[in-house]
DNA sequence: TAGACGTAGA
DNA sequence: TCTACGTCTA
């Protein structure tokens, strides 16, 4: 389903603000906070290259908040999903790609962190966290002996502080 | 997302007119006509056995109308989903079972069709089609060789015709 | 926990 | 065509 055919753009949403709620991903998409729908990285063509726009964090993966203000987020790609496919390298392509321009060209990346809505409801809400710089990118050995990229992003000074 | 806690139920749902058309599949569960999210068949707990509440026939697998009042649906389970996963034969159980104890009940399905939103759009849209009776199920083999349910479906008549 | 006739975007 | 940190129900 289409639903606004809107530039994707790098940096805060109008009209949204840090601590803004949302019922469920589709939202996300519809507001143009996130456009992709199963998909934690979202990027845009710049130039020719790709840069970062946005990540989920629904926690699903080994990604944590090392503090308030500094996250480490697990890259895109060779996850087994439902048990099914072999775990693999991932490659630097995609959203990893991404990712690693944005840290590159300095540009920021909103942030959304997913959080179970309540008690066992288990239903998947989502919150923006607001505007972060990619600082570093690792690459390591995951739980499943593959390769792995971390990014560690820290959330841009000077934004409200986030309250849950 | 809980979107209404309302009762499964066979038949027809009140307020749903044959031809009712729907934008995407969410609508089809927030309005109770078929309460599965990826999942063709849906059905419910009766007396102990699975019945068949609904179907949705989006032409992607070897069903098709044989005429405006039969239907060929083809079972789940077993589909490589993306290539990834090695066909397997279908098993009588699930949703499978759930049209199988329908046939024997003699209960109607809800029959919903999927629909490409005009040229080359890809936005699969939903009308409803009505009741149907199970009327028959085979075996057979399918694309690739392994067991596929084939289940052969009337529609119940008094119904208005269905115009797209 | 694993299933499934979904989706949008690259 | 393929991927993807989804999302529901049993």
């Amino acid at each position: 389903r289409k639903w606004v055919n809107e530039d994707k753009r790098i940096g805060s949403v109008p009209g949204i603000e840090v601590g803004d709620k949302f019922e469920c991903s589709t939202e996300l998409n519809v507001i143009g906070l996130h456009r992709q729908f199963q998909n934690g990285i979202d990027f845009m063509m710049k130039d020719g290259e790709k840069l970062a726009t946005s990540i989920v964090a629904s926690g699903r993966y080994a990604n944590h908040m090392i503090s308030s203000e500094v996250l480490v987020y697990s890259g895109q790609g060779g996850n087994p999903r439902a048990g099914r496919i072999e775990p693999k390298d991932q490659k630097l392509e995609r959203g990893n790609l991404a990712l690693m321009n944005s840290m590159e060209a300095g540009t920021p990346v909103r942030v959304i962190r997913g959080f179970e809505d309540s008690e066992a409801s288990k239903n998947m809400r989502y919150i923006y966290d607001g505007l972060y710089d990619v600082d570093k990118v690792t690459q390591e050995r995951g739980e499943f002996g593959k390769l792995v990229f971390k990014f560690v992003l820290t959330r841009i000074p000077g934004q409200p502080k986030l309250s849950i």
